[in-house]
DNA sequence: TCCTCTGTGCTG
DNA sequence: TCCCAGCACAGAGGAC
């Protein structure tokens, strides 16, 4: 075998920086200077020089608009775009980054940077080496041969001549003729009108070269193409586009360019300029890195070995020390194993599938979690937990990295450890596929596969939780972890596993009701429209309504600009006479009701006869939990048909189901923080703040409060806790935009100590980039720096809502540590069951309902002492129907 | 057959 | 220019 080659990889500066730019959906600083351009080239190049450790390299720029092409053909280009200035201001950017890792760029006068590549391409071969084009462009296709390539760095491809030619459809050899006849429509590359990509190969196939092809047009039309007689009076007409394209796509391979390899070595990074850049764009989690602490260069994982048996288990248990790391290799319904690791060293994979390592290892487990002096660390570890069992008594202390990110970071896309991964370390997971799991079936014994996803489940935690705990402190997080999230954990474990019994004959019998309702509706639609068709389909409905009966259309879909059919809509229809849209209206209430619950519900029945939802502890970027697989923060209850489904939400024999929930607890957080002495006032004398509202706005006495005027009020309480403006206060109530800022003046001039909030709240948040609630959790808001004037004001509710929806957050959560940890000493069955955002539902014996009702509405109550009382209102029932106060 | 996007609607 | 925070459904259309 012939000796390996160097290898010299050539850059294409733009089109990295544009791949970057459109890859990467979001990122600024906290300046609000946009960063993802800059992000996206930046990984590329760490990846670059990490996983293929180029011998040389070097990045292309184009230097000016005023090139030879363009002398050629002044239109060439003409019809670009110029560059989103989003991206323009990043530029400065990815050059400071490209020298601050000492790598050399490449430009030359009146030539793109295709051209550069091209010959430097020719000439570094000719010296015996090989050159990877790293670029998105697919024009560069046409330098590959055997010792250049071309890299695509999205699509993770590298191609050689046979991949040309294979995804292409010719080989690179003629991959201009192709470029010529197709032309381009964004370089204003004239081609051949009248013939497509398509076209263009299948004639370079045939006739092998463009001239070949011009020279024999007569011969087209004999051939078998489809349009083979528009595509011969194409060509003849268009022989002089066809040459100067072929001219303008061909890239130059002889400019005056000396290859010389010393200049293309790459020196060490300048590691005191990429701090600085870094700092400047806020790349924390590169600067990490950088420190060469944790997370320096790759991540490397090492094989997990299998336990074999459970006396090795023992020994290598006994060695572990207080901090101990732990993930689960792989999830529902039953896990294949638990991954185990000290801080540092060795991890093992303990497979349950060995006879009695499950057993062995889940002693371990509970027994290291019963111990106040050991830290279990790893990521999602509500998990462990589970494994565990809800009887465990957890004293230990739980390190999960994944709430970590969550509460350092929580409007994150996510916070799995695949994302987290990515955030913090460019770490891309192996995906369960990758490590065996084939649908449904585990991977085997032993496998590499399995080995490397196991060992993600340690080594990732292991490289970002040391940093993220100092990042914690630094920002002043840890009592938002360490007193209300981490205590929350077993709570919301024990939750879900417990689950609430579900009423499925009820429901069954709801859905044959619900179905000859439907029935009945369906054929009064069909009959009005006049034809048949899917009435769940808006499109559909849209044409039927708006084309074929001529309705007058209401309003238009956001994205897509289609005929809105929603409930507004099919309101206002209604109300002007139009028949359809009546029945429509309830149609559409009782489909939803079936489809989402009364059907969906008593599938995910488990075999104990009750719905176990999951509580997703680092989703909501307000500091609230979600429900999910089912969501059951989503149960009806305005509508009295809707409501009735809560009757299939019942209390087992001897039981009944104990609700609580908040009194107008986010009022009461805003009456608290605004300090705000007409609102502290009316919640302290007890009174209906709605009411007390409207006589303060309206100036009249509270008993002369009509029910239209109280509900004006309560629009207007809760617009203020949502930031709102006097456009979405005056569409919400259906009067004019004068009348609705007036409401919205006379609200702020009586109640000062809430205009003082909003100021101060914002003003706050612009200066530090960030809103706290009441216990300090935070919420990062970059976007108030937003050049675009819709985002910014979105960012601006965003703060408002945030401070108050996060406190409640924060008091509900710590409301529930204190519940249940009452409960579980002096009320041991009694339990928590669900939680909606400011309601706690309970199961309890019912000769035990009065004691658990005291219990828990004095907890709630008392959770902390504001400026307001807040109240509790509890109820019993057999059902969750029937438990109303 | 699967996946993603869109419109819609349920909750606090 | 339609107000905060979520999740899930059905349809539609494209990728495989």
């Amino acid at each position: 075998m012939a000796a390996k080659r160097p290898r010299l990889f050539l850059i294409d500066g733009y089109s990295n920086i544009y791949r970057a730019f459109h890859a990467i959906r979001e990122l600024s600083n906290s300046r609000g200077e946009p960063t993802n351009a800059v992000y996206g080239f930046i990984n590329m190049l760490r990846k670059l020089l990490r996983e293929e450790e180029p011998d040389l390299i070097g990045v292309a720029f184009d230097v000016s608009s005023d090139t030879v092409r363009k002398q050629q053909y002044a239109e060439y280009k003409a019809n670009r775009k110029p560059m989103p200035d989003d991206l323009r201001a990043q530029i400065p950017w990815v050059r400071q980054a490209i020298e601050a890792y000492r790598i050399p760029i490449l430009e030359m006068e009146h030539y793109e940077a295709d051209d550069v590549l091209g010959t430097l391409a020719k000439k570094a071969t000719a010296e015996g080496y090989d050159v990877i084009l790293v670029s998105a462009d697919k024009d560069l296709m046409q330098l590959v041969d055997d010792h250049v390539f071309l890299m695509h760095t999205g699509r993770d491809k590298v191609y050689d001549t046979a991949l040309v030619e294979e995804d292409f459809g010719v080989p690179p050899g003629q991959v201009v003729d192709v470029l010529a006849i197709q032309g381009d429509i964004s370089d204003n590359v004239p081609g051949v009108q009248g013939i497509g990509g398509k076209g263009a190969i299948d004639l370079i196939r045939d006739f092998g070269s463009l001239e070949e092809l011009l020279e024999r047009t007569e011969e087209v039309e004999k051939k078998s193409y489809r349009l083979r007689k528009r595509y011969r009076a194409s060509l003849e007409a268009h022989r002089e586009d066809a040459e100067l394209s072929k001219q303008l796509v061909t890239i130059h391979t002889d400019l005056d360019v000396d290859f010389d390899p010393e200049a293309l070595r790459h020196d060490p990074p300048d590691q005191d300029a990429l701090i600085e850049l870094f700092r400047t764009l806020e790349f924390t989690s590169l600067l990490d890195e950088l420190d060469g602490g944790v997370g320096a260069g790759a991540v490397a994982v090492d094989p997990a070995l299998a336990i074999e048996s459970a006396n090795d288990w023992a020994a290598w248990t006994a060695s572990l020390g207080a901090e101990i790391y732990v993930g689960l290799a792989g999830g529902a319904p039953a896990p294949l194993g638990l991954v185990i690791g000290p801080p540092e060293g060795e991890v093992r994979l303990a497979d349950f599938r060995y006879e009695g390592v499950r057993e062995a290892t889940l002693a371990s487990l509970r027994h290291w979690l019963a111990e106040a002096d050991i830290t279990i660390v790893g990521h999602d570890l509500k998990e462990i937990l589970r494994l565990a069992g809800p009887e465990t008594e957890v004293a230990a202390r739980l390190d999960d990295s994944m709430l970590f990110s969550y509460v350092l970071r929580p409007a994150l896309r996510g916070h799995g450890l695949a994302e987290v991964g990515l955030d913090r370390l460019q770490y891309k997971t192996v995906t369960a596929k990758e490590a065996g799991w084939e649908k449904g079936l585990a991977p085997a014994l032993g496998s590499e596969g399995l080995a490397v996803y196991a060992a993600e489940r340690i080594e990732l935690p292991r490289r970002f939780t040391p940093a993220m705990r100092l990042e914690l402190a630094d920002g002043g997080l840890e009592g938002v972890y360490r007193e209300i999230e981490e205590p929350l954990l077993p709570v919301l474990m024990r939750m879900e596993e417990l689950g609430i019994a579900l009423d499925s004959a009820f429901l069954a019998d709801m859905s044959i009701d619900l179905q000859a309702r439907l029935q009945t509706l369906e054929e009064a639609i069909y009959k009005l429209a006049g034809e048949r068709f899917n009435i769940n389909s808006p499109s559909q409905l849209g044409e039927i309504m708006f084309e074929r009966l001529s309705y007058p259309v209401v309003k238009r879909t956001r994205k897509t600009k289609s005929y809105s059919t929603d409930a507004g809509t099919l309101h206002q229809l209604a109300m002007k006479g139009f028949p359809l849209a009546e029945k429509l209206l309830d149609y559409r209430e009782i489909s939803k009701l079936k489809s989402t619950y009364v059907d969906a519900l008593p599938a995910l029945v488990a075999a104990d006869g009750r719905l176990h939802t999951r509580y997703e502890q680092a989703v909501a970027a307000t500091g609230r939990l979600s429900s999910v697989n089912p969501n059951l923060q989503n149960i009806p209850v305005r509508s009295e048909l809707g409501r009735s489904i809560r009757k299939a939400f019942v209390a087992p024999e001897g039981r009944v189901l104990l609700v609580a929930d908040y009194s107008q607890i986010e009022l009461r957080v805003l009456a608290h923080i605004a300090e705000e002495p007409a609102l502290i006032a009316a919640f302290e004398a007890g009174e209906d703040i709605h009411r007390a509202t409207a006589a303060v706005v309206m100036d009249v006495a509270p008993e002369l409060v009509t029910s239209k005027q109280r509900r004006a009020a309560k629009v207007i309480n809760f617009g203020i806790i949502y930031g709102m403006s006097a456009f979405g206060l005056s569409s919400n109530l259906g009067i004019p935009r004068a009348d609705a800022q007036h409401f919205i003046d006379a609200y702020l001039d009586k109640y000062a100590g809430v205009k003082r909030y909003m100021d101060s709240t914002l003003e706050a948040a612009e200066r530090e980039g960030k809103v706290e609630t009441l216990y300090g959790r935070v919420r990062w808001l970059p976007e108030l720096k937003a050049k675009n004037h819709a985002v910014r004001e979105n960012a601006k509710r965003v703060a408002i809502n945030a401070r108050i929806q996060g406190t409640a957050a924060d008091l509900l959560k710590k409301a529930m540590v204190a519940v249940d940890g009452r409960l579980r000493h002096e009320m041991p069955e009694v339990h928590l069951l669900l939680t909606v955002h400011d309601e706690l539902v309970l199961e309890v014996p019912a000769d035990q309902a009065e004691a658990a009702e005291e219990l828990v509405s004095a907890e709630m109550e008392g959770v902390d002492s504001l400026r307001v009382p807040l109240v509790v209102d509890a109820a019993v029932g057999r059902t969750w129907f029937d438990a109303r106060a």
